[in-house]
DNA sequence: GTACAACTTAAAGTTAACTTTAAGTCAATG
DNA sequence: CATTGACTTAAAGTTAACTTTAAGTTGTAC
């Protein structure tokens, strides 16, 4: 099967313009034309368009995955760095979960402050519970004024 | 304690320019100044900071970011409202992380792919290699050609 | 063979989140 | 009380990643 800009667009959920864009910044070195000048998406260019996709939303910017699609285009003697590439920014992801992770602490706790305060009828319940009555994995956002 | 703006900069590890640019946002309508026009951040101000960087590391725009502290200024007729913010920001982030995890899902059958071909020397061994030497959690980026 | 929707390009415009600049003021030190 | 580094402001500048525009071309459907 080939595709159109815009049929691939449609699968990915993204647009068209952003496709022509990524194209223009030379991420998309596998693309082909039809004979009046039209890109041709091929079944197997989806695969790029999703390890691109991936480096994009892990927070790659544009420019460092056109040196990684650089390295593709230029064959084996990449390898090594490619791979470089992949654990860099595997270990970026993970660095990014865990401070995820954190942030969640953080609004699972206020979202038990504010459900407290609900309950109440006023945030100043917070200066009142006592602070056994806290759960303990909480403890670390209260104030020590 | 009290602390200047540069002060409070080094310890959150920002900008002082941007706690400067988040004042003029409203975001921290907590700030008083001395009398000579400085900013003057107390204790319990670092916490304001800290839940601010939470709502910005999991990708709140500064608009949404002072709509919730205006919230927090309005007092408790709001606490309805942020604690529906906080809910609604805690899913996000649980949907965030999701989608990280597929991400580095990816990243390791990338890695794996670029270690094999290390190994081999070239990228072509991953069209000898059988798919029952292939890690069964990376058959799904597999190519069906 | 003629509509017409979807494609093409280059260039300009947009947006968010800062960052820098310039000109001036504050506050701690010797 | 002068120096000096850190602060103040408004306004302009920066950057990334698109998005829109305008003018024109392609390809499919009737």
């Amino acid at each position: 099967m080939i595709y159109t800009v815009g049929e691939v667009a449609k699968q990915l959920d993204v647009a068209a313009s952003t496709l022509r864009y990524y194209d223009k910044e030379g991420l998309l070195p596998f693309l082909e034309r039809s004979g009046g000048g039209m890109r041709v998406f091929k079944d197997e260019d989806l695969s790029w368009l999703k390890i691109i996709e991936c480096l994009k939303k892990t927070g790659m910017p544009i420019k460092e995955i056109k040196h990684f699609m650089d390295c593709c285009t230029e064959g084996d003697s990449t390898i090594d760095e490619r791979l470089s590439i992949m654990e860099l920014q595997r270990d970026a992801v993970i660095k990014q979960m865990t401070e995820m992770q954190e942030m969640l602490d953080m609004l699972n706790y206020k979202s038990w402050y504010y459900e407290t305060a609900k309950k109440a009828g006023t945030c100043a319940i917070h200066d009142k519970i006592p602070i056994e009555n806290v759960p303990e994995k909480y403890h670390k956002y209260l104030q020590n004024k």
